[in-house]
DNA sequence: TTTTGAGTTGTTCGA
DNA sequence: GTCGAACAACTCAAA
């Protein structure tokens, strides 16, 4: 057989969409005939099993996937185990002389990728990777003397005056389908989304997986809110952040896309923030790859003597929303039912779990990436380490989050409070945010009962600011030479 | 090589 | 109620 005549396999990993999709092009270009696939992955090693709510998305968006391809003429294969196992199967079923991906920087992907590219080459078989997820390459952007970024701003900087990512690729007119059988799992025996009992009640309301979703989405969030977004993406009450994570994050929608649409409105303050929030994702990403143990280990090589006061009860209470202090619950409760907070809520929330109450932010991390539909291990990692303030930047040590003063500023109505934390509803706006110091006949009027219907504050934030400010002091002392 | 300016998102205290 | 200073020291990145 000819290798020039022989199928493509077009190996969907977190691309999954058809349009500014650069591995399924170049495939379609060649005009061999393709074969999509997709492998659920939780077998190679290191691989980070995709959490619930991940699980609960990615079913949808293959689902949307396979009826976008099945437009284009191809038949989305779905397969599982460890990858390397299912590409060489799939390749000696159906002699393939190729397989086109576009690229993943998960520390465990890429050494996956790496291997499965060094074996399948010395087959015989052509590997092609493509950039189709981030708008740099994690290697690109170096400071002047050659070394990555540690600092957000200089790294933003790099970027505005780097070349400009590619524009968007359109979706392939037709491509010619491989035209032997492939066998597929059916989705539904994969379950990803469990019904007995069906908890993904509250995911199903608020998203929609797809590709088609993640643009229209894009476009509601550009027509509509943006133009409000450089102060009101703090304020969680309100729908005026972009939503856009876990589309970006299973790539229904590439950064290029947004990036290059956003470029073509109006400019004002509201789009040049929401760019800058989508170089702090590349931001992530650079710090991932050049830091990969960032996943599990500090940045910061003091905090590994850092004592944490591990405790389930402590865990166990912020996971549920119940700490007594009202945006915290919410927050968690958002996340609970959803699959996502606010941005400005996971800030409070994580300092409160870290600082106040002392746990690992690990601990911390590991609950978020099995609850949010956006979990990203990059975004996940970093972000969890900023606000420990065991990553790369600098952030004062002194930086704690009030949840009472949080609340105030950012949810001054307590209408996300409300929203989230029922049981609070009918307390005034003055108590709304702390609800311990409300008098007797507000309560009573409230129809709430403090230790009852909801919890008392887990911990007295004075008392919780100062130990955490105390044990920052420890390693301090500790890491002198 | 050395120097210099700066570093996402805050809170508290005291005037 | 408002406002500015203090809260540490260190590391990064560029000049």
């Amino acid at each position: 057989m000819h290798m020039t005549k022989s199928p493509i396999i077009v190996w969907f990993r977190q691309d999954l969409r058809i349009t500014d999709n650069p591995a399924l092009n170049a495939a379609g270009a060649t005009g061999r005939p393709i074969i999509a696939l997709y492998i659920l992955d939780d077998h190679s090693p290191g691989a980070w099993r995709k959490g619930g709510a991940s699980r609960w998305w990615v079913n949808g968006s293959l689902s949307s996937l396979s009826k976008a391809l099945k437009k284009l003429g191809l038949y989305l294969a779905l397969r599982r185990g460890k990858a390397a196992d299912v590409l060489h199967a799939l390749i000696s079923e159906t002699s393939a002389g190729a397989v086109y991906w576009n690229r993943c920087y998960e520390p465990f992907a890429i050494e996956r990728d790496k291997a499965i590219k060094t074996t399948l080459r010395a087959k015989g078989v052509n590997i092609e990777s493509f950039n189709s997820s981030l708008l740099f390459e994690p290697w690109e952007l170096r400071t002047l003397s050659q070394t990555p970024f540690k600092v957000f701003a200089p790294f933003y900087k790099a970027a505005l005056k780097a070349p400009s990512p590619h524009t968007p690729l359109p979706a392939p007119k037709s491509l010619r389908p491989f035209e032997g059988t492939v066998s597929s799992d059916n989705l539904e025996t994969w379950a990803l989304q469990t019904t007995t009992p069906d908890w993904a009640g509250g995911l199903r309301e608020a998203w929609t997986p797809g590709e088609a979703s993640a643009q229209t989405n894009l476009h509601r969030f550009l027509d509509d809110t943006v133009g409000d977004y450089y102060k009101g993406r703090d304020i969680p009450g309100q729908a005026l952040t972009s939503r856009q994570s876990p589309h970006l994050h299973f790539g229904e929608i590439s950064p290029h896309q947004i990036w290059h649409t956003t470029l073509a409105r109006e400019p004002n303050a509201g789009t040049a923030s929401y760019l800058r929030e989508v170089v702090w994702r590349e931001f992530a990403y650079h710090l991932l790859f050049h830091w990969p143990a960032i996943t599990d280990q500090p940045l910061r090589a003091d905090f590994k003597n850092f004592p944490w006061a591990t405790d389930a009860m402590s865990l166990k209470a912020w996971q549920r929303g119940q700490t007594g202090y009202p945006i915290v619950d919410a927050g968690m409760r958002e996340l609970w039912t959803t699959g996502w907070m606010h941005n400005r809520v996971r800030m409070i929330a994580a300092s409160f779990l870290v600082k106040h109450l002392l746990q690992p932010w690990q601990v911390g991390a590991a609950w978020f990436w099995d609850t949010l539909v956006d979990a990203d291990l990059a975004n996940n990692s970093a972000s969890w380490q900023w606000v420990a303030g065991c990553g790369t930047d600098a952030a004062p040590y002194f930086r704690v989050f009030n949840p009472v003063l949080q609340g105030l500023k950012f949810d001054g109505t307590g209408e996300y409070v409300r929203r989230w934390v029922p049981e609070i509803a009918a307390l005034p706006n003055e108590w709304i945010h702390k609800p311990w110091d409300a008098p007797m006949d507000v309560l009573a009027s409230a129809n709430l009962k403090m230790g009852t219907t909801y919890p008392w504050p887990i911990i007295e934030l004075t008392a919780g600011r100062d130990r955490a400010l105390a044990a920052l002091k420890t390693i301090r002392q500790t890491s002198a030479p």
